[in-house]
DNA sequence: TGTACATCAGTGAACGCGCGTTCACTGATGTAC
DNA sequence: TGTACATCAGTGAACGCGCGTTCACTGATGTAC
């Protein structure tokens, strides 16, 4: 029963999962990889394959578990590091238009952060994508289900950074899940891009999320924006 | 010199390409279809592949380029379609809000009859949206160039039916690239979804879309969404 | 501490199969004169 | 109108190859007593 004790690298299974990372990320789906090939990438025996997995499929699940977990954190961190160092910057701002202009900068800076984040890591970002509308539907599913993951991380961190006071949570729910696959779609011209084009990305990526939560804001019962800009405290808050 | 003299049908061609849009729909990715697979279904001997096409990405394009030239005219008219539907059913609405109301009608409306074409189509659109992201370089191309086309077609329509008075052409064409992007996305899950789903999910979509216009307009210089709301006329307006 | 046994990642040879591709051929249709 | 020729979609047999999968084996590591 003691399943860890022999080993704690489990080496091979490790080396056909970066093989397998490797591999999809430069062109093809993980689906369509053939177990010799992902051997002679990983310099083993085809046959070791079975050792680890059944077939395929139960290989694309356990990357993007492995993959999954290794971003989610550094991503929500990625939020509080952009509330943290705009909360600094925006001291100089005018009372007034403090509120919107901190949400402005949360947004633009937390994108930038992605952005940074997804050029550490193509890999994942590139099969996260391409399996999400892949030929498998087990991973597709697997897929899905990060995403979701993800875009509930941000809803519960847009609520506890007070990013959209007053919006109701179903709003906040689907404009997370819009939010999350929009950046996934952008991570890849992001990762295509020369560093001039990425510019241009950010701040487009940026905009198109402003534009979403402003107009979120706006349509929150039909109040005009100027509550927005001018008055801190709007009906329905829900605290810090 | 006279290409088309002989045969108007080119029978074989069209049962291979048939064939692979079945296939890939129910779920392969075009690039890792067979050759001798697509033969079997579509009734002819492999080597007749060979007639028609060089290779698989070969076939991919053809298909892509058909199907773009199927849809591209039809999307159109459902903008039309919906901006003729909703000025007729609006002669209700009390003068003020007319700009606004006619606006969110639009734009719902033409969320529905795009779902419903979508459903008429399905295979082209997962088609499209895994290709967009696909193991083929050529046909990711293929594919972008396609929505590209899509989007343009939206700002001028945009343009036309003055859905959006008062934003600049370049803001317009980022929102149609984005709400076609996203729009796409959301096929997939309108075709997957049972019925009552699919009310939510048009629901969603149509949501989404608005606010998107919505906080372009509250963010055109920091106007106040009130004249968007209250003022038929607005500054820059670029007329009928 | 020593010995006998179990577990398990990795190896190497072998299998049968479906694949992409080539070749020579057919028969229908169009073209030249 | 008739005849000879060119074009071209489609056929059927054959090829060599890489694939997934199986089998029997090895050697290292952990466990029982």
């Amino acid at each position: 029963m003691n399943i860890s004790a022999r080993s704690d690298t489990a080496q091979g299974k490790r080396l056909l999962m970066v093989a397998a990372l490797k591999l999809a990320a430069d062109s093809r789906s993980v689906t369509s990889l053939g177990l010799r090939e992902l051997a002679r990438e990983a310099g083993l025996n085809p046959n070791t394959f079975y050792r680890h997995f059944k077939n395929i499929d139960e290989l694309g699940l356990a990357i993007v578990e492995d993959v999954a977990g290794q971003l989610r954190q550094p991503l929500r961190a990625l939020r509080y590091q952009a509330a943290a160092s705009v909360s600094e910057a925006s001291e100089v701002a005018p009372g007034g238009t403090l509120h919107f202009e901190r949400g402005r900068r949360v947004n633009e800076e937390t994108v930038r952060l992605f952005f940074n984040f997804v050029a550490e890591h193509p890999a994942a970002f590139i099969i996260g994508v391409r399996e999400l509308h892949g030929a498998s539907p087990a991973l597709r599913q697997a897929v899905r289900e990060v995403m979701k993951g993800f875009s509930e991380d941000m809803v519960e961190d847009i609520g506890k950074l007070a990013l959209l006071p007053g919006i109701d949570h179903d709003t906040v729910s689907e404009l997370a899940t819009a939010v999350t696959r929009q950046m996934f779609q952008m991570s890849l011209d992001y990762i295509e891009a020369t560093s001039d084009q990425r510019e241009v990305i950010i701040d487009r990526a940026a905009r198109q999320m402003f534009m979403l939560f402003a107009g979120a804001m706006a349509l929150k019962g039909l109040q005009p924006l100027q509550a927005m800009i001018s008055q801190p405290k709007i009906r329905k808050s829900s605290g810090a």
